[in-house]
DNA sequence: AGTGGAAATAAGTATTTACTTATATAAGTC
DNA sequence: GACTTATATAAGTAAATACTTATTTCCACT
């Protein structure tokens, strides 16, 4: 759906470390706060981005947060890319007009 | 190589317009300069950032100068969102972890 | 070499944003 | 209900950035 917001959530080295992390092993806020050299308001902060890129997604386990990869911002993303990817494929092969390049792929 | 720049570049609006637009239809920057609400150096500017991220590619006709996608930047943007899409789709497939989703794909 | 047009760079500015510390909310335990 | 632990929100700040206008560079043409 919004693949704006997944590229803005992913443009920030910080956050995207964050949610590479996650994508790893899911970690409540605190162990990311133990992982990274930046405050636990700052990862809540990266995790609200994310969340609302649907990039992740929380589930509650007693008085913690697990946060865990949502496939909805990435498949946006995904699609976005591969969409765009085949188009410029194509325009090469039509036109062949990208003078610097060698083989395809 | 650096889906980093890639996703740093693609976050603004405005460059992602221009990006897709060019993306449609190769253009000088006056042409682009046009086209956008925004004035001639705004838009040296970012295609500045499109081209340190291998977004697009220059071609001098004349005076003008034709910029048009490349692919090697929106190739490692591809290939990063690919692996971690596949990375997702697994760990989805091990674990079945995430709660509220329904079927696959 | 001199002129004109196209694009890049320089320099300055207002907005955005990624952080900080302080505080509030929420859930489990006694 | 009081206390502790975990996370979110509030408020403020310094750095990044997306624009602007002014100027420089570069190419074609005479």
């Amino acid at each position: 759906m919004s693949y704006e917001k997944a590229l803005e959530a992913l443009a920030d080295p910080t956050r995207r470390a964050l949610f590479e992390r996650i994508g790893k092993t899911p970690s409540s806020v605190g162990e990311l706060a133990d992982a990274f050299p930046i405050s636990q308001p700052a990862v809540s902060q990266h995790l609200r981005v994310l969340r609302e890129a649907d990039l992740v997604q929380v589930r509650r386990e007693g008085t913690r947060r697990i946060y865990g990869v949502s496939r909805e911002g990435l498949g946006a993303l995904r699609a976005y890319v591969e969409s765009f990817w085949s188009d410029v494929l194509s325009a090469f092969a039509d036109g062949a007009s990208q003078s610097s390049e060698g083989a395809a792929q």
